[in-house]
DNA sequence: TTTCTCCATGTTATAACATAACATGTTCCT
DNA sequence: AGGAACATGTTATGTTATAACATGGAGAAA
């Protein structure tokens, strides 16, 4: 596992932050990324990733092939898929299951588990580390049970919202 | 929150149990809260409810909707998402997103999000307690986010495959 | 520079999961 | 018996995801 790049993590997202060096930053990891691995980016698998780059919000598959097709790009279903595994697998994009939806995360190298936390209301997604999500298994002894993958998913509020909630 | 009548927790549903017993004490949790709390346990809730239970192991919507075929019931899809629902909201079944399918749970009472442990080999799922499973957000300062509802889902070995992959 | 291989994308079809909306039937309360 | 609330039945459709095969394009190696 490589070192991070990190320009998104945490609960950053819910903060008022640069998000155009934010962007930018995320672009440029792919780009080395891509660069170091020698792997194609493509103007498809570039622009997917702009779209769940914009605003740290959730994109199902079929909003991806929306925005597609108003770009021009195919947009049968299998575009939009193939592409989030592509991005999936180079550790660049997760799934998140309570929403059948996929955000874009900063985090280059391949299969790590996080956590996510979901605001319900602004609608925004931020990791959490694995050492903070880490499931506390210490009543279960190891030995019961071997966790090789974990989904946790977090839904609530994030701070901004509960502000505005209050006033 | 009632008093657990708990018959399924944690990691008894891995290991060899009399699921006789198991299965006539969980059979029993739902009468006696349907009789106390006058809902109706009708034929049909108590078919899914059994397919449920049976071993431990989650079904998906339509596999339920094949076994209530062949049992006479009828079988279009909102017949079984509607028990799911009316079980989910008794609180005897969850629903595991992982998996796009659903377990029996033995606990009584409404709303709880418990952690679920899943056998990649075996299939079968068992439950963690919110002590054990609860998520450590200790570095996300409970400001920063407000957790309503958490989706835990570990995917892994249990014991008894670990014992038989070794082997 | 051709040809081969690998990979990305395109296309068609369909599978799998889930709900909306309305109709009918049943229970149980008064 | 009448009516309200609830349970089930039915039709239709929405949403999410994948299988399987076709085409195209870039880069390596002869």
């Amino acid at each position: 596992m490589k070192k991070k790049l990190g320009t998104q993590n945490s609960s950053k997202i819910f903060k008022k932050h640069n998000h155009n060096a934010c962007f930018k930053n995320a672009i440029k990891a792919i780009e080395k990324h891509c660069l170091e691995n020698k792997i194609q980016l493509t103007p498809l698998r570039r622009k997917v990733f702009e779209f769940l780059l914009k605003d740290h919000r959730p994109l199902g598959a079929y909003q991806i092939l929306d925005l597609l097709r108003k770009e021009g790009f195919s947009s049968t279903p299998p575009i939009a898929y193939r592409v989030l595994d592509f991005w999936i697998a180079e550790g660049f994009v997760h799934r998140i299951k309570k929403l059948n939806a996929f955000v874009a995360c900063a985090e280059p190298g391949t299969e790590h588990s996080p956590a996510f936390m979901i605001c319900r209301k602004c609608k925004k997604v931020a990791e959490l580390d694995e050492k903070e999500s880490k499931v506390n298994l210490e009543k279960t002894s190891p030995t019961e049970f071997v966790v090789e993958e974990a989904v946790i998913e977090l839904i609530g509020l994030c701070k901004s919202c509960i502000t505005l909630e209050a006033a």
